[in-house]
RNA sequence: GCGCCUGUAGCUCAGCUGGAUAGAGCAACUGCCUUCUAAGCAGUAGGCCACAAGUUCGAAUCUUGUCAGGCGCACCA
């Protein structure tokens, strides 16, 4: 089977309309239930093996997983669910990696994993292999995630710093689970608003020096920020008339620009959040991509001329009405060179293209997919996740923000109030999708609000034990050989089992491109956590128990600071 | 008017693509610091999953309709 055929089979739809990767589970948990269920079904002589469903129970009662496998069966076997389960069950029969798989409600076939099975999860936790907390659903496909693209005309604010947060946690999470990921920030660096940058700039500059009559222009950027660039470029061009005003509104615009830029990097890098390339607008005309994408889709016969423009023809595929591309003064619309943009990231042959865009694009989103129809890319491979707008409050008030005229609250600002952890794991909390109030005050009082410092917290403390355990003359770097059978408290196999579930989880964020998930996971594992530290003592004068829950406690602060890292959030040693 | 998104505890949100008894954090109330970090723990309370039909063994989840909120509907960028 070539890799295209695969990888279309098991692609699916959402409920969205968007396509999202779907791939086999391949978890060790599930990986080891699913092929008992295979054999069962095999010995049973059930063919042809249905797609095997596994889930997480929420309820402990059913077990450590389940699978409703069974009940769907009934229909095709034409017998009762139960009657169904009960077989596979006997035909599982005895089995050193279940310790109780049982039939309950309608159908359900419960497995409890045995307990050697748990230790032996553990031990490979604490080889610090991370490969083994993985799974490589990318098998080294490309993929190409675009991400940020703000206008170089001011600085960032803080929606862009949930873009940025989506998405470096995104590439990271697609990296871990075996893609070669690109991140890519386009520059929208050619048109009207840069145009403008420059105009207001150039403004501020001559009125420093005393050409009171410059006003910004209609539209233009106001601002702090304008000024002090206009008293940087000052600095560097003195303050003498500018004789040529077409050449000093160049100039400004240039140096405007670069110091846009540079900030925009700077910004983005104390943030943590760090790009592979960075991909010019104006270079797109410039290298005649923009007339050579149109030419393309023009000799396919996608495009045709209406009332002296050029029309797109976005009908033929998604899109609900055509797209002039070049207007009836020969200009391009931006929508040209989104197209040329677009057939650049295909001629670079990624296997996946996902752009992550503001969602007040979202009625972009068909043109886009019908221009990757026109240029014969399957579209399943063509994604966009939009990131809803942030609500932000100050103090419980909505808090207007405008970059024209100057007022907001810049990425910086929020990194250094705040936090760059804070920032990024309260923006990780929620669904990329869906709206999000963020409430400046509320923040930065760093109290309870911050599930940040619950999720850090816990790594601490365990480092803070082990610290404890050193300087009593345990030796620690052999605690993966440590027994782990006197570990028999039901709090204790509860948290084993939450970080065996954790390639699952893991899995599952990478497959819808979820990393929210993975926030949760951690609240929770650090809940588990903090109520067993408050119970027992790790330390005790019982050696063998001591070093057991040592083991353990290492085999949490692993999966801590592995999914931590995911998320571009610090794992600080002691807090 | 058309399209997209959202509607789950007082508030902010999860709910793993249709599974079993609906989850967490805040806020409220009650307890816990001579003991490995109290940025913590234990407990109480809080629900007609917006509303109404439908699909089937089974619906917060899928379909349709209604209501409410947000966003988008350029030869702007």
């Amino acid at each position: 089977m070539s890799l295209s055929a695969e990888r279309h089979s098991s692609e699916r739809v959402d409920r969205t309309g968007y396509r999202c990767l779907n791939f086999q589970p391949e978890d060790i948990m599930k990986k080891d239930t699913i092929h008992t269920l295979q054999a069962a079904l095999k010995t049973l002589g059930i063919s042809p093996c249905p797609q095997v469903e596994i889930e997480v129970p929420k309820v402990g009662s059913f077990g450590d997983i389940s699978t409703p496998l069974a009940m769907g069966l009934a229909r095709v076997q034409k017998k009762a669910p139960k009657k169904i389960a009960e077989e596979i069950v006997a035909a599982i029969g005895d089995n050193d990696t279940f310790e109780k798989i049982e039939v309950a409600g309608p159908g359900f076939i419960n497995f409890s994993f045995s307990r050697e099975y748990l230790y032996r999860g553990v031990k490979r936790i604490l080889t610090h292999d991370p490969t083994l907390l993985r799974e490589d659903i990318g098998q080294g496909r490309r993929v190409l995630v675009e991400f940020v693209s703000a206008n170089p005309t001011g600085p960032l604010h803080v929606g862009h710093a949930r873009g940025a947060a989506v998405g470096n946690a995104l590439c990271n999470l697609l990296r871990e689970s075996g893609f070669t990921v690109e991140r890519e920030y386009y520059i929208n660096d050619f048109g009207r608003q840069v145009l403008l940058l420059g105009e207001s700039v150039f403004a501020s500059y001559m009125r420093l020096n005393g050409h009171e009559e410059y006003q910004v222009p209609e539209d233009g950027y106001q601002g702090e920020y304008i000024d002090d660039i206009a008293r940087e470029f000052r600095a560097q061009e003195g303050d003498g008339p500018t004789t040529a005003e077409e050449e000093g509104m160049a100039a400004a615009r240039e140096f405007a620009y670069g110091k846009m830029l540079a900030l925009i990097r700077k910004d983005l890098g104390s943030f943590g959040v760090q790009f592979d390339s960075w991909r010019s607008e104006a270079e797109l005309y410039e290298k005649g991509e923009v007339a050579g994408a149109i030419d393309f889709l023009k000799g396919k016969g996608f495009m045709y001329d209406k009332d002296g423009a050029l029309w797109f023809k976005s009908t033929d595929f998604t899109d609900d009405k055509d797209r002039v591309v070049i207007k009836k003064d020969a200009t391009y619309t931006y929508f040209a060179s989104d197209i040329a943009y677009h057939k650049d990231k295909l001629d670079r042959g990624f296997d996946l293209i996902i752009d992550i865009w503001g969602a007040d694009h979202h009625g972009y989103i068909p043109r886009i997919e019908s221009v990757m129809h026109a240029f014969g890319y399957d579209s399943t491979r063509f994604r966009v996740i939009l990131v809803q707008m942030v609500n932000l409050l100050k103090n419980g008030e909505p808090f207007k923000m405008s970059k024209r005229a100057g007022n907001f609250v810049t990425l910086s600002d929020v990194a250094e109030l705040v936090g760059a952890d804070t920032t990024k794991f309260i923006f990780l909390t929620r669904k990329a999708d869906s709206h999000l109030d963020f409430d400046i005050d509320v923040v930065t009082a760093q109290s309870s609000e911050n599930p940040v410092f619950y999720v850090q917290y816990a790594h601490a403390r365990i480092n803070s034990i082990l610290e404890n355990a050193r300087a009593k003359g345990i030796d620690v770097s052999t605690i993966g050989d440590t027994d782990l059978a006197v570990l028999e408290l039901d709090e204790e196999l509860t948290i084993v089992k939450k970080l065996l579930v954790y390639p699952i989880m893991l899995e599952g964020a990478a497959r819808t491109c979820e990393p929210h998930r993975i926030t949760y996971y951690l609240q929770e594992l650090a809940g588990l956590f903090h109520g067993y530290y408050h119970r027992h003592k790790v330390i005790t004068d019982d050696r063998a128990l001591t070093l057991a829950r040592l083991a353990l406690c290492t085999a949490i602060r692993v999966i801590l600071l592995d999914s931590l890292t995911i998320l571009g959030v610090t794992a600080p040693d002691k807090m």
